[in-house]
DNA sequence: TGAATTTCCATGATATCCCATAATATGGCA
DNA sequence: TGCCATATTATGGGATATCATGGAAATTCA
């Protein structure tokens, strides 16, 4: 059974970048990377274009490759895989694990979504999200305003149990 | 057949926050979790988000599994399943039971339903609702007077068998 | 060779494990 | 049907491991 990003935490980021990566995330991290073994530590992505660009996002190392996969698909030279390839793989990078758990955020990272001191971890599934603590609480809060301004027939609840299988 | 949650009761939070789960509780639990064998211990998630936010829901593995399945199906990065995914995977968290039936409720989430030294637990079907049971106590009067006041045609009993399979 | 990174070590706080005990339920059995 | 032996449950306390975080030393590299 493989395991979900599930959860929220708030982190301290050092002088240098330091975060620990939430100890929940790092189990997934490791499930994640084919790659990985008892010993290492385990490798993953970093999207930091996007849609939003407001937050940064971590994939495992087959959750990205899952992603790419449905880009390849796409038909070589259009306009729509350009975009794609230029936020997903572009805007991009590799990490690793340190051994206590911790990745460092370049400036350029930090910059991108306004970190100073603290980073607000968001466990979504598949993949986790990184916010400055104040930017992620409007998330929350402009999320709760639109669900609650959503029509009975838009209330996405109410859509899942309408996909059944 | 598989075993709903079914019944009430009420159990001690120690100074740690640990809590009995009802051991027929554990039972739903253990056949829910596809990774559960004999001599281990059963996962499951508790949702700690959601429309209501006055108490924490508990699911099995499976049951959570089924509606991640369906979230997984919703177009990548489309709002629908943001929201989604904010209100069930990010407000939500891992738990195991250790070997005396217990889990332990972090401060953040004793303080999400306001619980102090004891927590009430409630079968509801395919999930397991924890309440203060001062807030639980107002829950079931509420429902009792909604209920007294719906017409012959509004009661819930009567439309039972009204659904089609 | 100075700035930036990476590696290594240190520590307090939290969470987890392990053991203990009392209360309750369960199942024979006379 | 009443009683005892045994298993299960609910709860508590202390020991131990893991986690989050900071700083110093070593290394890279431009």
């Amino acid at each position: 059974m493989t395991r979900q990003f599930r959860g929220e935490s708030l982190h301290k980021v050092d002088t240098k970048g330091r975060v620990s990566v939430p100890a929940a995330f790092r189990r997934v991290l490791e499930e994640g990377d084919p790659d990985f073994t008892g010993g290492s530590f385990p490798n993953f992505v970093i999207v930091y274009g996007g849609v939003r660009g407001n937050c940064l996002e971590g994939y495992t190392i087959s959750a990205i490759a899952k992603v790419d996969k449905l880009i390849s698909k796409m038909p070589r030279f259009s306009r729509d895989r350009e975009i794609l390839e230029r936020f997903i793989n572009t805007q991009s990078t590799y990490m690793q694990l340190d051994e206590t758990g911790r990745i460092v955020l370049s400036l350029k990272l930090k910059e991108k979504i306004g970190i100073k001191d603290e980073a607000l971890f968001a466990g979504m599934g598949e993949k986790f999200q990184i916010w400055e603590p104040k930017n992620y609480q409007n998330e929350v809060d402009n999320l709760d305003i639109a669900f609650k301004n959503l029509s009975e027939d838009e209330n996405p609840f109410l859509k899942l149990d309408q996909l059944q299988d």
